[in-house]
Order: C-alpha cells, then sequence, then structure tokens
DNA sequence: CCAGGTTACATAGTGTTCCTATGCAGTCGT
DNA sequence: ACGACTGCATAGGAACACTATGTAACCTGG
C-alpha cells in the first residue's frame, strides 16, 4: 500500500478543498447556503429519517442536527413525530413548505451560478457536471471506515 | 440577454453549491479548513496586502478580515506592518512559519482527499483538475460588477 | 491651506453554526 | 431483569461572520 499517490492529484484535491470552502463562503454571503438548506436537502434525498441518521449524513454533531430540525420544524419547514416502533427516537420528514423552500432556494442558486458560469467562465455544462459528480462522490461513502 | 440558460446547467450549479457546502463541513470536521488558512492562502497566492484588500479577496466583511489577521499575527503566522506612504494602511505578509502551516495543512488536506478519489473514486486526476478549474473561475472575477 | 468627503482600519454588539460533555429514557442481550 | 447500548435533549462555549459606528489619515476643491 506504499503506491504514492501522485502529487498532481494532491496538489489538485488540496486546491479543491480550498477553492470550495471559498465558494461555500461567497454563496453564502450574496446567495443563501445555511445548514438548514442542507438538511432539507438530506431529507428530500433520503426520505423521512431520524436525528441522528440525519448528523451522520450530513457529518455533524447529534447536539448539533437536532438544534436544525428544531428551528426548522419551528418554521415549518420540517415535521418530527415519535418513531412508530422506537419510542425513543423520532422520525423527521419535509413538510409541503419545506419542500417548496427547498426547490425556491436550489432554484435561485443554480440560477445565479450558472448565470456566472456562462457570462464569466469558458466552461460547459459537461465540465460542470464533471465537477458535481467528483464532489459527490467523494461525500458518498461513509466517512469512517478503519478509523474507529 | 433573454437566452434561456439551459435547464441541466442550472440544476448542475444547485448541486455544485450544495455538494461543496457539504465538502466544506466535512472537511472542517476531519480534517482542517479554518478561516485562517484562507487567509494565509489569499497572501501566498497574491503577495502582502492591506486588511481591506484581503477582505475583499476573501468576500467577507472587512472587520471580519482584521479580527482573523489578529488572530493569525498572534499565532506568529503572518506579520503586520505600517503601510510605507499610507500611515492609516497596514500591510499584512506570510512569515516563514505561517508559510510552513501553509503547506502543512495543504499536504495534510490533499493527501486525505486523494487517498479517498484513488481508493474510494473512478475519477481520474484530470476531472479533479476539471473541478478545480470550475469553481477557481467561478471565484475568480470580482464579485459585483452591475449590482451596486 | 483648510473644510468636507473618502478611505483604512478598529471596536462593540449580535447572530449563526458548530462542538464536547453530560443526562435520561427506552431498547436489547444474556 | 440487569447492565450495556442507543437516540435524543440540554448546557456551555468557541469560531466565524455580520452591521453599525468611531477615528485617524488622506485627498480635493475652493
Amino acid at each position: 500500500m506504499l503506491v504514492a499517490t501522485e502529487p498532481a492529484l494532491v496538489d489538485a484535491c488540496s486546491d479543491l478543498v480550498m477553492y470550495a470552502s471559498r465558494l461555500t463562503r461567497a454563496i453564502r454571503r450574496r446567495h443563501e447556503m445555511s445548514a438548514g438548506l442542507r438538511v432539507l436537502a438530506l431529507l428530500d434525498q433520503h426520505g423521512p429519517l431520524g436525528i441522528t441518521q440525519l448528523a451522520h449524513l450530513d457529518r455533524c454533531s447529534q447536539p448539533t442536527m437536532s438544534a436544525a430540525v428544531g428551528g426548522l420544524v419551528e418554521r415549518g419547514w420540517l415535521a418530527k413525530e415519535p418513531h412508530p416502533t422506537d419510542r425513543r427516537g423520532s422520525v423527521v420528514a419535509l413538510t409541503d413548505e419545506g419542500s417548496a423552500e427547498l426547490r425556491r432556494a436550489r432554484r435561485a442558486n443554480g440560477e445565479a451560478i450558472a448565470a456566472r458560469v456562462r457570462e464569466r467562465t469558458d466552461h460547459t455544462t459537461d465540465e460542470v457536471l464533471t465537477a458535481v459528480a467528483v464532489l459527490r462522490d467523494l461525500l458518498e461513502t461513509d466517512d469512517d471506515e478503519g478509523t474507529p
């Protein structure tokens, strides 16, 4: 397992992290990308889940997710019900309003960024799709396998 | 200017933002990606700068950058000197320790992510480079031109 | 040359997001 | 049925970022 990972890949990954971080900051400032939006997206993608499962998927702590869900429930974007068979647990699901809010935010962000891509860069849709695929697959698997 | 941007691009950009946000969070948790690191990287890239210039490049407010620079100076990673000709201004520069810290963090992040890419995805170095290019060019230009 | 506007930065106060530590009720295995 | 584990809540605190505001220095027009 001592195959040296190519330096070019290491550098690229380092840059990837840096630019992803900057993009996230820029989006938070000029558009919108709250912690809540990530939760809505997770529930949209995976269906109803418990708090701990959500925390795991978003890679945050369980108390953080509890607080996030609490806020979203207050705004009417999530519904939290007791788990039918396990009385400790909860089941959190998107409400119609939450679903609508997610669509709205996605559209707003998507259109703003897409406009930038078209007007200020030479990148094609395929290249953006490649970027999305790289990021997605990087996050796809579970985080800790072998680091117990 | 009413050319409809293709829906596929809008969707891709929306996903791009979401995944970039998740990656940033994951990195912050398991590896490292503090606000300070972004500042170090900016100074490494652009050379010595004033506080306001740094804030503009990082797309944060000037007070936020003041605080960030203050912390980094305390840790010995930045040197802040009065501007030679404009006595209001400062010139912030990387110290040798700051430079070393940046290299260390970059390596740590790069190697960790690169290992993930190799072991858990099918993506090539070229694809990662494409992703980096998309993100970089998206952030390259100034933010507000036409939104005064 | 000097008032008024602008610029560079600092300070104060606040909100969001995230963490660790801890407690407690419910579940499960032996 | 007793101990270990799990799912969640609460408490306390740190990092990060904002707006509003103050102050000193620079610049410009009369």
